[in-house]
DNA sequence: ACCTATTCATAATG
DNA sequence: TCATTATGAATAGGT
C-alpha cells in the first residue's frame, strides 16, 4: 500500500516530477516551521523562495520590506562606522524618538494581548485590567447597536419585501387569469405562486446585490 | 529521565528562558530545512531571522543581496515604474513607515481603550472583543498569581516574627525574674508582654525595609 | 490529492 | 549550552 520510505540524500533531485512535488511539500512545511518560529519566540522572519522556474514565494512575519530594511539596517551597522553625514544624523535623531514611540505603544499592545506581563506589579496589572475591561464594555456597546442597526435595517428591507412581494403576488394572479381566459394550461404538482421571489431560484445565482455593504453572518456566535 | 513531549500551542512563548532554548533549536530546524530545499529542488533561498533581543541570522543561497534584489525586482514589476532616489526612498520610506505603524499602533490603543470604533464593522468589533477578552483573561491570570505569591510571602514573614516573638518573649520572661530578684520594680497599669514587637511602636515609624520591594494594598479591591 | 511507514524535529528533562 | 529520549510532525514513496 503505502510507502516504504527511506532517507533520500540532499542532492538535486533529477526527477523533475519527483523535484517539484517535493518543491511543494517542503516549501509549506518550511513557511509553516518560519511563520511558527516569528510566533512562538517574537522573531522577526522573512523568507523568500524562488522556485526553478522562477515562481516567487515569500513569507514575512511583519512586512518584506520592513524585513529587508532591517536586514541593509543591521549589515551597515556590522559592516562599517562610515560617516552619517549631516542629513542621517538628523533623520537619525527624528526616527530615533519614533521608534521609543513605536516600542512604548508596541510594548502596551504586547500587554494588552496579555504578554509581557511579568515585569508589572500588582497596581500596575490592575490598572491595565481596568482599562481592558473599560474597553472591552464600550466595544460591547459599539457591536450590540451595530447588531441592533443591522437588525433594523434587515428589517425594513424585509417588510419592503413582503410589499413588493404581495404586489407581484397579485399581478401574477391577475396575468394567471388572463391567461386562463385565453388558454387554459396545466400547471405541474408542487408547483405554487407561494414565493414569488423564490419561483426564479433554480437559476444560476447570480449576485443579488440585495444585502447592504456590511455582510452580517448571524451564524457567528455574536453575544459569546 | 527524558522528555514526555507534548504538542505545544503556537502562539508566543511566555517564559523567557524557554522561549530562548526553543528559538535556538528551531531557528537551526529552520535554517537546515531552508538549505534543503534550495539543494533538493534548485530553487533560490533567502531566508533572515532577528531574535527577539535584535540579533540577525541568515541563510541565503546564493548571496543575501543577490535575492532582495531578484525580490525588488520581482514586486516592482507589480508596482510602479518610478524612481525617487534610491537615498530619499530608504531615509524617506525609514521614518515613513515608522510613522505609519506608530499611527497604526496609536489607533489600535485608542480603539482598545473603546474609542474610535464606529468605523469598525462587526466583524472587527468581535475580534477585538476577543482580543481583549483574551488580553483581560491573561492579565487575571497574572495578577492572581502575584497576589498569590505576595501573600505566601507574607505568610512565611509572619511565620517567622512569630518564632521570632516567641524567643523574644521568653528572653524578656528571663530577664524579668533576674531583674526582680535583684530589685523589685513595679510595672505600670495595662502593660504587659504580650507583643514584644509592637513594644516599640509609639515611635517615629522608620522604615524598616521589611517587606519586599511590590508593595501590595490589599485595601483595593484586588477580585472584583 | 490522499495515505502510511518511516525519518526527522523537538519539548521536556537532566 | 550540551546530551538524551519519548513523542509529535514532516515527508518519501506509493496509489
Amino acid at each position: 500500500m503505502a510507502g516504504k520510505r527511506e532517507r533520500i540524500a540532499i542532492r538535486r533531485i533529477e526527477n523533475l516530477a519527483a523535484r517539484q512535488v517535493t518543491f511543494s511539500k517542503r516549501r509549506r512545511g518550511l513557511f509553516k516551521k518560519a511563520e511558527e518560529l516569528s510566533i512562538l519566540c517574537d522573531a522577526e522572519v522573512g523568507l523568500a523562495v524562488f522556485s526553478a522556474t522562477g515562481k516567487l514565494f515569500q513569507f514575512a512575519s511583519s512586512s518584506m520590506n520592513q524585513i529587508i530594511d532591517r536586514y541593509n539596517s543591521h549589515s551597515k551597522i556590522l559592516q562599517r562606522a562610515d560617516e552619517p553625514s549631516q542629513l542621517d544624523l538628523h533623520e537619525d535623531s527624528n526616527c530615533a524618538r519614533l521608534r521609543e514611540e513605536l516600542a512604548e505603544a508596541s510594548l502596551w499592545l504586547r500587554q494588552m494581548r496579555g504578554e509581557e506581563l511579568q515585569s508589572l506589579n500588582i497596581q500596575q496589572l490592575q490598572a491595565l485590567e481596568k482599562r481592558l475591561e473599560s474597553g472591552l464594555s464600550s466595544v460591547l456597546k459599539t457591536k450590540s447597536q451595530k447588531i441592533l442597526d443591522e437588525i433594523s435595517g434587515l428589517e425594513r428591507k424585509r417588510t419592503q419585501l413582503i410589499e413588493e412581494n404581495s404586489r407581484l403576488k397579485e399581478q401574477v394572479s391577475k396575468m394567471e387569469m388572463q391567461v386562463a381566459a385565453d388558454s387554459p394550461v396545466v400547471y405541474e404538482e408542487g408547483q405554487s405562486s407561494e414565493s414569488v421571489t423564490n419561483a426564479s431560484y433554480p437559476r444560476p445565482p447570480l449576485d443579488t446585490e440585495d444585502s447592504s455593504d456590511t455582510s452580517l453572518r448571524l451564524g457567528l456566535p455574536l453575544f459569546t
